[in-house]
RNA sequence: GCGGGAGUAGCUCAGUUGGCAGAGCACAUGGUUGUGGCCCAUGUGGCCGAGGGUUCAAGUCCCUUCUCUCGCCCCA
């Protein structure tokens, strides 16, 4: 028999990386918790009508990147790949803006997109989402900034860098693609890479974030999105930035950073790294009013991020592993229930520990408790169950001494003493 | 969807002109009949990714295929 294996793209996840990411969501939770945000949880398999009206039909990810079939009734449904349509969806559903005129809304948990694997990108991968709901105010954006570069902060993630931009609205974002398209036109078609000649067509802006040398050159003076804001934008944009430098948060103005969801307007950002290889977006988002009406929504704003677990997992500094307080080594089968009834009373008592399932050698069970790591070893042989003792071993140190056994809280308070 | 790299023990990897599958680490047991780490000894562990071909003989050469990995596209 052949053994059956993951899916391409999905990964079994054990410690180090399981305990990374319990760190993240504890973190998440405390970090957005004290800016008045809470933790949502919504399904993982949408209508796929969902995606396609809000993510953008022409998107790369719609396009080619989703997880769709039809379920037994022959309804498409599709696997989220990112969480902001769900949210949302779950927004206007529960009618949430009736109860309030803000929300603060975050969660976190797995996407799919079917893409090559490759590092920092898994076909199942997890995301942290925060969306600030009703608030069109520009200290709404400065607040969401803040807060994730906070987020990321509390981690202590090193090396991080805050990009920033505007991408107008739907009154001067159409001007500027002209000028854009017009400016691009005027190129010498034939010295662009053979991306960047689709990429005129299908989406000018990623012409400016080319990597290729030459393609660089040329677009070198290009029209600048931030140039051709209206005053509205402008504005917007100048207040975000007076909060972000107020709060001490170092960013650099990225006139060419260009989001791939059809959505956003106005504010957009992105954490990058320089330590992860080539998918070194860490976390990416912007606002997106309109984007709930077209969900069939009131007509409110919103704005809000993703950050990529997997990418942060790369990035986590490491941490070390919580030693058990105790370990109980049982020499002779007789003491084998006494030794799990010792190690009960133990954890009822607040303590952490395993005992032996098998009365082995002192040797082979001096080195189990030293591979767990125990800082107390209970040893539990012939002289004393014969006598109604324990022997406590301090690992650290090597002294040891007997107690009774009679009295757990005395066993508990040596195991202490021992545990330093 | 398109490129590059790699598949040999649980892990990291050697393996010569084709000639009996190896090392280190890890794991188990012992060196000490009740004392861990360091050291030493012994042991467990392999369809050499899979299938086909060439050959007296294939981990090694040829073909096919699968998987992993890095990159492109794109994104978190």
């Amino acid at each position: 028999m052949s053994a059956i294996t993951k899916i391409k793209g999905f990964a079994d996840l054990f410690p180090p990386d399981s305990t990374a990411m319990l760190r993240m969501e504890s973190a998440a939770r405390e970090v957005f918790g004290r800016h008045g945000y809470q933790e949502i949880r919504t399904p993982i398999l949408e209508k796929t009508e969902l995606f396609a009206r809000s993510i953008g039909e022409e998107t790369d990810v719609v396009q080619k990147e989703m997880y769709t079939f039809p379920d037994r009734k022959g309804r498409s449904l599709t696997m989220r790949p990112e969480a902001t349509a769900g949210v949302l969806r779950a927004y206007v559903e529960n009618k949430v803006y009736a109860r309030e005129t803000v929300s603060k809304l975050f969660t976190f948990g797995p996407m799919f997109r079917y893409e090559r694997p490759q590092k920092g990108r898994m076909r199942q991968f997890h995301q942290l989402n925060c969306e600030l709901l009703g608030a069109e105010e520009p200290h709404a954006d400065a607040e969401v900034v803040v807060m994730l570069w906070d987020f990321l902060g509390t981690l202590g993630i090193p090396d991080l860098a805050l990009e920033l931009n505007s991408l107008g609205c739907r009154e001067c974002r159409p001007a500027y693609h002209e000028a854009l398209k017009a400016f691009l036109a005027g190129l010498d078609t034939d010295a662009l890479c053979e991306d960047c000649r689709r990429r005129m067509h299908t989406n000018p802006l990623r012409v400016l974030d080319c990597k290729v040398p030459t393609c660089k050159a040329l677009v070198e003076d290009a029209p600048k999105i931030t140039d051709h804001l209206c005053a509205g934008c402008a504005d917007h944009f100048a207040a975000v930035r007076e909060v972000l430098d107020g709060a001490n948060v170092a960013y650099t103005l990225n006139p060419r950073l260009v989001r791939g969801l059809d959505y956003y307007v106005r504010t957009t950002f992105e954490v990058v790294s320089g330590a992860i290889g080539a998918q070194s977006a860490v976390a990416g988002g912007g606002r997106y009013d309109g984007l709930i009406a077209q969900l069939g929504g009131p007509d409110a704003p919103g704005i809000g991020f993703a950050c990529g677990m997997e990418r942060l997992a790369l990035l986590l500094p490491p941490v070390q592993a919580a030693r058990p307080d105790f370990y109980v080594a049982v020499l002779d089968p007789a003491g084998l229930t006494a030794g799990m009834l010792l190690a009960k009373g133990l954890r009822d008592a607040g303590l952490g520990g395993e005992c032996a399932f098998a009365a082995k050698s002192m040797k082979s069970q001096m080195r189990a408790a030293d591979k767990a790591g125990a800082r107390a070893c209970l040893l539990l042989g012939g002289d004393e169950l014969a006598v109604g003792t324990v022997v406590i071993k301090n690992m650290a140190t090597g002294g040891q001494r007997s107690v009774s056994r009679a009295d757990v809280a005395e066993v508990a308070r040596a195991v202490r003493e021992a545990a330093g």
